[in-house]
DNA sequence: CTGTTAGCGCTTTCAC
DNA sequence: GTGAAAGCGCTAACAG
């Protein structure tokens, strides 16, 4: 066996750095966090110290001296479908975690899908917030909104649904474009090079998020795979009712239809119009977020393949980018992004 | 907007609540800590307080006062498939993080692929260890060692590969069985409908993860596509070389042959024996593991689908699992579960 | 059974 | 520029 060497089991603590250089634990402090007002000559010394001990901070220590609290908001939508009920849960167990952390979530429900709405509840967010997560709209108001709370010095991180060009400190969400381009990909492939029309029922053409994935699987779809056609995306307002009509018409009016991409909400009302016209089984169905139901269509083989981003994960990302940003702590990019999930019904959590 | 209420941004303290349940401090952490030898209806009345109060406990100073260390061993294999690297490295930086956190991890590295010596490292490992984490092997003197250490009172997790019935506390990794189904799926989909066999090139049947990916993937592929043929499974040993000439042989021999699952490592091998083949667009090929190697070839279009667990991922969990036992603090299943991830070239992080 | 008290390692005034 | 000292909220040892 190549043997890993052992480390020393006590660690080295501010004191023992501060003796090894002969100077203050004040001063130590001083250097370890880069405040200013120190020798140049002494700082040298107390970082040779720092590193011949192998010096780390102790976490809980130096948030327990500190003794901050923080107050993040949370701002998700007052509507109710299935992935925004299961992201607010996840919040509220974040929370839980977070309040053991000296950080506090209050989580406010607004009508996101309305610009002036969510801009508004922004501007005037209580100032004893540090930091706000939002799920935004890709708009000018609100993006003014952003760079005003920005501008006071409050963390923002946009949520499932980003404002690129804001000063938003960080987008915690899934790469749209990539997650369409990996569903024209699937579809592609599970067509087989079979010749037919494909539909694309979005929630709204207005929302940025479905608007990308729709542009990312048209790309691929028309480059890739010359035997499918893509049809102009349908709007379904995330609205099962209204999916379901928009899908039943579509199955009639379209009798060389072998694949449908969703890629907002309202999937229940897809698998309604599909098992009633009979063609469950023929029509390729790749859908966006897996929830109670969408997981059955995917086991029941209506749905065939799930594109998904973690809400549980989303939530935990924001409130650690949030929380070390407040802390001025470093985080890990790697575990802050997003992945795109793909799901068929024999790699379900 | 429907209001979340705001909470106080100060928080309840111990002290606050011996205060209002007019008892000391001492009972206070005796009750929220459930250690005996207090009193039904003081806990109560203490219980009460906390409700009242909403207190919840300090991390950060709890972690402090207990003021203990660990050590953890994480036994990773010596040999260097580009998995293992990747994994090393993510367990590094994972000790970065967990030296913060009063907890050490040294890295042992072992011929894990030899029970012998694997269990014997384990028997002989230091028993200043309080958590161990172990690329094991299924096999009775592994599940013996392993067990012993449990009865030491010290925490054994398995990473990727388990051993399912012995005393571990927690198995990092994912479900094999469902990785191979995965495969199988997405291979039946792909394929499309076109006859013929396809090959399965493992590292070695002994090893309890490789079996299980071409048992699952058998599984999938002889119930629901009785279109393609699963030609007994070979082993490459993990090796590039060896696999090359095992999969050069197995395309001169199998003229029919449509795809090829590799469950183990020595993908490079692969690669270079297909694209000498000239056959490398039209065999569909999936592999496991994202590697700098698999990234390559999956852009290529070589490999068209890679089934993944996250390295990242399994070296935190399993840090986190050990240090919330350690600590007896509790630990959520739904972050700690590994996911199948599946890579297609347009999902690639 | 319950209370008192001395820290844990760091940050933060306030002096020098 | 640097140092001394008072906590942060909790735990654990010891008294009662």
């Amino acid at each position: 066996m190549t043997g890993g060497q052992m480390q020393p089991a006590a660690r080295a603590t501010l004191e023992d750095v501060a003796r090894a250089a002969g100077v203050s634990l004040a001063t130590v402090d001083r250097v370890v966090n880069r405040r200013e007002g120190v020798r140049a000559k002494t700082v040298a010394r107390v970082e040779a110290a720092v590193a011949k001990l192998g010096y780390r901070i102790d976490a809980a220590a130096a948030r327990l001296a500190r003794g901050q609290t923080f107050r993040f908001a949370f701002v998700l939508p007052a509507g109710t479908n299935s992935f925004m009920t299961n992201l607010t849960e996840q919040v509220q167990r974040t929370a839980d975690w977070l309040a053991t952390q000296r950080a506090f979530i209050d989580v406010l429900h607004v009508d996101v899908f309305d610009p002036d709405v969510l801009a508004g509840t922004l501007e005037e967010l209580s100032p004893a917030y540090q930091g706000v997560a939002v799920i935004a709209l890709d708009h000018p108001r609100v993006r003014a909104a952003i760079d005003d709370l920005a501008a006071r010095g409050v963390a923002v991180v946009t949520l499932v649904s980003d404002a690129p060009s804001s000063r938003r400190l960080h987008y915690v969400g899934i790469d749209n474009p990539a997650a369409g381009r990996t569903a024209a990909t699937l579809m592609g492939r599970f067509l087989g090079g079979r010749t037919g029309s494909v539909a694309v029922i979005a929630g709204s053409l207005s929302l940025r998020d479905h608007t990308e994935r729709q542009f990312g699987f048209h790309q691929i779809l028309s480059s890739e795979y010359p035997n499918v056609a893509a049809l102009p995306a349908l709007e379904g307002r995330d609205d099962n009712e209204r999916t379901r009509l928009l899908t039943a018409e579509l199955l009639t009016r379209q009798p060389d239809l072998l694949g449908i991409y969703s890629c907002g909400a309202g999937n229940r009302g897809i698998a309604e119009a599909l098992e009633a016209s009979g063609r469950a089984r023929d029509v390729v169905w790749i859908a966006h977020e897996l929830t109670q139901h969408t997981r059955r269509f995917l086991v029941r083989g209506t749905i065939d393949a799930i594109i998904n981003q973690d809400p549980g994960h989303e939530a935990r990302s924001a409130a650690r980018v949030l929380l070390a940003h407040c802390l001025a702590e470093p985080t890990s990019p790697d575990q802050e992004r997003i992945r795109i999930d793909i799901f068929l019904r024999d790699n379900l959590p």
